[in-house]
DNA sequence: CTATGTGCAAAGCGTTTGCGACGGT
DNA sequence: ACCGTCGCAAACGCTTTGCACATAG
């Protein structure tokens, strides 16, 4: 996944992340900085436990605890979101704009997308009704190649 | 949401799951064929405690536990799906054909829709190196109406 | 009759919370 | 110095599992 096109720069997002903080008055912890930057720099949506484990190496203090905590925060304070999986573990990312989801059924593994073309065809008629309708994604699911290779050997 | 049309008949759907049932070598116990009955007159996605809750009435010494198994099979033999969502309770829909979905962030009703015009556009390219895409699926999120009126209350 | 499915109770897992200590601002 | 945040451990809610009994085929 390459960086800049879609995905804005690390230090980009590092800097609207520190502001945004500041301006919700959340307190500038390293915890919080090294939860942010972990998953900002991560392109597979690591669960609570999976920064936990790699923040782990550079912060070696730092409790699965906060790590929860700080993702729900952030959540909060639509800094960071969570993605829509029915798995038992949440998964989350740190890119805030419209993308789409590719999951593999078997490894879970979530591949992220764009899809201009979908973005901009109107909703159906009649969901109107409803509300207002904030998000649009499509999550798309399969067998990734990898995956379908090990069958084989099964 | 009306019977017909996109939706099968109840008969027809049980007709079906005793079917597939028989082929798969799944017993027809009374139980699963009340947690099928159940939620295939279901239009509201019922989670696993919901489906209980409703079957008690008719069937007083069925377990939750039960009731989680049953979902579970049916699930692994594709005879019901479970929807894509973050809540931590599993929800469930006995309709298999293509459809999406819309949540109610708030009070986490969930609407089925179709759309056409979404099913019939390619997908992007470069996705065919994934692997094999087996299900697309839309989910919008908003508010619904009923919460936007009860946020005025607030 | 035999293999599967059920009910019960207890464990499992990811996540949340209460509390005292710590550290930004 | 103060309030927000952290780490720890214990609680929580949804789901799964082990075991003995019941039941469909």
């Amino acid at each position: 996944m390459e960086t800049g096109k879609y995905r804005s720069s690390l230090q980009e997002k590092l800097a609207r992340f520190e502001q945004a903080c500041r301006k919700a008055g959340l307190k500038l912890t390293h915890q919080r900085l090294a939860v942010y930057r972990e998953l900002a720099a991560a392109t597979d949506h690591p669960s609570a436990e999976m920064l936990h484990c790699r923040l782990k190496s550079s912060l070696p203090t730092i409790s699965l605890d906060t790590v929860y905590r700080t993702l729900t925060t952030l959540e909060q304070y639509g800094l960071v979101r969570k993605v829509e999986t029915i798995e038992s573990q949440a998964r989350y990312e740190a890119e805030m704009h419209g993308h789409h989801h590719l999951i593999c059924s078997r490894c879970k593994k979530i591949i992220d997308f764009h899809w201009p073309d979908f973005d901009e065809i109107p909703l159906p008629e009649g969901l109107g009704d409803f509300g207002r309708i904030r998000n649009r994604s499509v999550v798309l699911s399969g067998i990734c190649r990898r995956c379908l290779e090990k069958k084989a050997d099964a």
